[in-house]
DNA sequence: GGATAACGGTATCAAAAGATACCATTGCCG
DNA sequence: CGGCAATGGTATCTTTTGATACCGTTATCC
């Protein structure tokens, strides 16, 4: 999984051969076990991750409560990296790994250097800061005008067309992390939605009629 | 105000004498009056503004609420803008003048061009997403976790410190847009902080202690 | 197989926030 | 000067959400 070739073909995105070997010179592969911490909050930055297989979960927690900001997936990287170590600073957030994963670490000095040298990396910093921008600008919104059975609907069916299944696989306590808020109104919330025949409950699984 | 002079004294991080000519041949100056509606919610963006002067409030709305997002003051740009630009987007939000603003509208074509061709330029679009990427997230952290009253508060010593002035003008209405709730709700908190004694109420006005 | 942890159903109570309504005051405009 | 809009004080009621507590079930690990 951490040839050259594999690699690249997670990256394809990365045209230039230049830049392909600056990589393969001065960047690291890491690996980390499901639940290992990638990032912590208030740690300074010093590499950028690149996802190149499992998954990342970016969050922000405070006291016993959490709520979820993104995944980071093959391919992608995390904005709070990307955004800190543009000026050396702390991450907001915390960065954790849901499953094994695999990240491509790239030294913070080798980002804005990139940036001016090559198109494609140049696109891929941009890219990122668009799409996470407007990934937390919907998250603001719902968290800012909706109630939680609403947020609760949609974060099930997100995850239905994002992983194209019925199935859920997801305890009440972990549902109340992502959305910040508690397993007690998690429950009481899908267990209306059950009576609704909206969908049914099986042991840290949700199915969706 | 529009003349070449005070243009760039206000974009005084253009260094290169090139962009400053394309700026002048490509680019227009317009004027908003106050309460003007500079971005519609789901219009298409087709001109990146930079404020000259006066100031840009951009928030959110549905139905009868509304929630600040962040002001646009000299010398900053629209991340919505920004952002719904590089893929010819429609704009998330709405931005409105605050007082008389002028502004220089930059074609959204010339955006992408001139990264590649001038450092200042470049620096200027990776500093407005850095930074209000991280703005956002601050909101979002407080919308999230704290309840009105700590927001009220933190609204009122952030425009103290901002404006250097203990005395806020600001209606209770005004202060509940901002924060995205009703009227109600901030009369109630503000006269439980006059009680307090942290704050004196006068009409559309708000004395820090 | 028994301890233990994770999971989740549910009841009760409290707090926060929102909805509505009504009225008094102030300032402004014609 | 009279009307009207903006401002805000306040009371009442409801809804939403959160906190706590208790218990039964299921899975897992020695």
């Amino acid at each position: 999984m951490t040839s050259e070739t594999e690699i690249f073909k997670v990256l394809d995105f990365i045209s230039e051969k230049a830049l392909r070997e600056e990589i393969l010179e001065y960047c690291q592969v890491l690996t980390f076990q499901k639940g290992e911490t990638i990032v912590r909050e208030g740690e300074y930055v010093k590499v950028l991750p690149i996802v190149l297989s499992g998954h990342i979960r970016v969050f922000q927690a405070k006291e016993d409560r959490e709520i979820l900001l993104y995944y980071v997936d093959p391919s992608q990287t995390c904005m709070m990296s990307l955004s800190a170590c543009f000026y050396n600073n702390q991450s907001p957030s915390q960065a954790v790994a849901v499953s094994e994963t695999k990240i491509l670490a790239i030294p913070t000095r080798y980002i804005t250097q990139w940036q001016k040298k090559y198109n494609s990396w140049n696109n891929f910093v941009i890219k990122t800061f668009r799409n996470r921008y407007d990934e937390l600008l919907e998250t603001f919104e719902s968290v800012a005008f909706d109630h939680i059975d609403k947020r609760v609907m949609e974060y099930l069916n997100h995850r239905k067309e994002k992983e194209d299944t019925s199935i859920i696989k997801l305890s009440h306590q972990q549902l109340a992390y992502e959305l910040g808020t508690t397993r007690v109104v998690i429950s009481r919330i899908l267990k209306q939605f059950e009576m609704d025949g909206i969908l049914k409950l099986h042991r840290a699984e949700i199915e969706l009629l």
